[in-house]
DNA sequence: TGAATATAACCGCATGAGCGGATATGGTAT
DNA sequence: ATACCATATCCGCTCATGCGGTTATATTCA
């Protein structure tokens, strides 16, 4: 364990807005148009949240044509891994996050993006 | 769970210095004094961590005469448990962690101070 | 009361980080 | 090649946070 790698992985953490984009993801992989909507962010604020965590090793990205999709690395370091864990017990439990998670099944979410 | 108090709570441990002290804190409560010679860092710096850290609802104080002691609240929010446990799994594989825990034995360690 | 000790809080400074609009970049269709 | 769509990145701005020296506060002792 390597302090300043933890003390950024924590610091992915310490953002509400990056918080509720990982209570999205830990369902499954998703479009940042569909995050975009979700959260009712603007594109920049959710490209550049999604680049941080992808910086700080928690989510990794595939390109599909025009559409990025994000989604949670399972298998980082064994302190990411614990931390899943916790956010996965944790994270559900938010109003917020069940609101999102709410606002995402109201979507239409086939693999083919809006 | 409250959002922005998991961010809070995330961002108290995502600073080197405040995961270092946690992992001091972990053994059990500690003085200002201590805490200062294992770090070595100024007292003005640890003050003001340790105030973040109780601020946050990590760490809680007792003052017994001029010494300030600081311990790790165990009882804390449901997230604050979870992460707590990964903390103990976690801090003492880091090798800063591991320096200054034999720094703090080579102390003596008795509870008047120094 | 004054002096000494421990430590919290203030202060100025530098850097980091969040915001959203604007612009650049990548992919696709015509 | 051009146009369109999705999204990454830049930019200016504001706020947060880290630093350590300095000052304020709390405690103890003579």
């Amino acid at each position: 364990m390597i302090m300043k790698t933890s003390a950024r992985t924590f610091k992915a953490l310490s953002d509400e807005t990056r918080l509720r984009i990982l209570g999205l993801l830990l369902d499954g992989e998703l479009c940042v148009c569909d995050i975009m909507a979700v959260l009712q962010l603007p594109q920049s604020t959710v490209s550049r949240h999604l680049a941080y965590l992808k910086n700080a090793g928690w989510v990794d990205d595939r390109r599909c044509g025009v559409w990025m999709y994000y989604s949670i690395i399972e298998n980082g370091s064994t302190l990411q891994r614990c931390l899943l864990k916790v956010l996965r017990e944790n994270l559900p439990q938010s109003a917020v996050v069940v609101a999102d998670r709410e606002r995402l099944q109201g979507f239409s979410t086939d693999n083919s993006c809006a």
